[in-house]
DNA sequence: AGCGGCTTTGCATACGCATGCAACGGCGCT
DNA sequence: AGCGCCGTTGCATGCGTATGCAAAGCCGCT
């Protein structure tokens, strides 16, 4: 019974029911044509010899895996992995198969990223933040579709989705200086990464247009101990910002532990922190942290969308998506 | 150049470089024998068709996929995905292709987490912390190489690795009792989950070799939320516990957060609170939570070597490992 | 009874690759 | 020159499944 040395194959269940190899092909095979009796001598067959159709035979003629290869950079921050569930349970519920292709180290793909690839995914998602534009091309050239969460590019079979960045980094800006806020600072991420572009540049550009300026700013990578170094830098000097915005949560929370445990600062009486995604985490009440909601959720709901539609027709003209964010107000900011 | 309808096969690159589909099956295969001069032309042919061999076929004859499935549950909690990077990180060091298997809800694989494994994935290692022990009959059922973390088990052919929860249930018990401690209360995760009953009947053994009377205990679900909610509970009554050993750390996190928020209590002043795992949060400012170490990257390392012996030998006898973990003293408990 | 149309079935083949086997060629040896 | 050996190559086949095609069976109809 348990831990055969061998798997059932088809023709094991026909020989046991008693029909044709094909027979049991298309018992297994939604909408072929096999009659009520010879479906259930064949299933009852399978049943005993505990059959299951051979995923990777199938695959081979029917020429889709139902593998959807997923490329992702580190788990390491609370964004990452919440994304990643969302995205997989997803997936899963949909029928299929995440395959994981690890990235981020030097933004490139390496040969052991790639050999995923070489399953025949059906098609390839892109949710790491900082894959080099080199390694993209490397996965359009792959003739697979492609599909890219979390940056915006314009080409043939590509589709992407991505929050509207800008939208976002205008909402704090106007926010902080509404609410009379006037030395704001911003810690942004890893400068390769298209996010950081957006929302750096569009927060800069906000400041301008409301006549305020930049009171400082940090570079980190997104991180917690990032956000930590880079709070301890800026807040130090001696016109100490009053409010500062952070590329994302991670780095706010770095951000907060430094300004409240090592600087002593009152959040948000002294200071306003103001993150961007919106974790789990940041509702804690430890963090209550004022930040942009990133539409994780929905999002995936459209990903999930764009990749069936893209399935169903590779030649459809490319998509673009830009849900908007939403600011989110907590604790840590006096809006 | 981008974007082929049909990738190269074999076949093509044959074609190209003028030999038989075996040359170029030969130039692709470890220690195959090819000429040097013959190797080049292909590579060279390859390169121009970006022909890669098609992991799908090749596995059909080597019987042989490369892919182990990895049943998870969820990735909410720190922890989840911490270990989940550490092993895929691993799986894909050593030229592994992780397939992920979702378990979890109910407990239970149902058929959509099954069908992962009509990929014929190599061997299964199963990281969730609450599959049933019928789920785990399934899938040792299923013919494969089984590796089990964080519970166990003994059967042929199945290796397991699981700290040693009671170890660790005891050094809590052991440091607060010597530091003073009277009213100490437990707060137990998932009540189906393996870890749980270990560390949940050591902690009351070990209280109770020391003649402490276990002060109160609590229900929660291994998640931040459920932590919140029942120390609420535990913390509100009269005869208040000056130490809670909480589960794992998420559910620290959120006891953490309600005494110091919720109850204005003073940590580790009023209460001492201690976690299990230490996940990289643990170390964070706003929490420099005190717990045990549950070493991950060393577990992980040995259940790789697990792994591969048990793939050169299915027929090995079946190991079992439980690493000691580690008191890590911080400052939210007065140790 | 005879016919056309539909459903069900089996046969044969293809999917892309690895591999056993035999054939071939070059080499050093006697 | 003749022999045997080894490195290299191609041929043929098999892995487990899906599927086009034709044969077979069944039905109701005229």
């Amino acid at each position: 019974m348990a831990g055969e040395r061998r798997r059932a194959t088809a023709v094991d269940v026909a020989r046991l029911a008693g029909v044709s190899q094909s027979a049991v092909s298309r018992c297994f095979t939604e909408g072929a044509s096999v009659s009520a009796e010879t479906r259930s001598r064949v299933l009852e067959a399978a049943r005993r010899l505990s059959y299951r159709p051979n995923a990777i035979a199938r695959s081979l003629t029917t020429r889709r895996t139902n593998l959807i290869g997923v490329v992702m950079g580190d788990l390491d921050g609370p964004f990452q992995p919440y994304l990643f569930e969302t995205l997989t349970r997803g997936l899963a519920s949909r029928g299929r198969q995440p395959l994981l292709v690890r990235g981020d180290p030097a933004d490139a793909l390496d040969g052991t990223a790639m050999a995923a690839l070489d399953y025949q995914v059906d098609a390839v998602v892109v949710t790491a933040g900082s894959v080099s534009p080199a390694a993209i091309r490397g996965l359009m050239a792959l003739g697979v579709p492609l599909l890219l969460y979390g940056r915006a590019v314009e080409a043939d079979g590509v589709d992407s989705i991505c929050c509207d960045n800008p939208l976002g980094a205008r909402l704090v800006a106007q926010a902080l200086a509404a609410a009379g806020h006037r030395r704001i600072a911003y810690l942004g991420g890893r400068p390769t990464a298209f996010s950081e572009q957006e929302r750096g540049s569009a927060f800069r550009a906000a400041l301008a247009e409301l006549g305020l300026p930049l009171a400082a700013a940090g570079e980190g990578d997104y991180s917690y101990d990032s956000g930590h170094r880079e709070a301890l830098r800026l807040l130090a000097g001696p016109d100490r910002p009053d409010a500062l915005f952070c590329g994302n949560d991670a780095m706010a929370f770095g951000a907060l532990d430094a300004a409240r445990t090592a600087l002593g600062l009152r959040v948000p009486d002294d200071l306003s922190i103001v993150g961007f995604d919106d974790v789990p985490m940041a509702g804690w009440p430890s963090f209550s942290l004022t930040t942009i909601r990133n539409p994780v959720e929905d999002i995936v709901a459209i990903l999930l969308d764009m990749l069936e539609r893209r399935l169903a027709d590779p030649d459809a003209p490319p998509v673009l998506h830009r849900p908007p964010p939403l600011l989110v107000r907590r604790g840590s900011a006096r809006l």
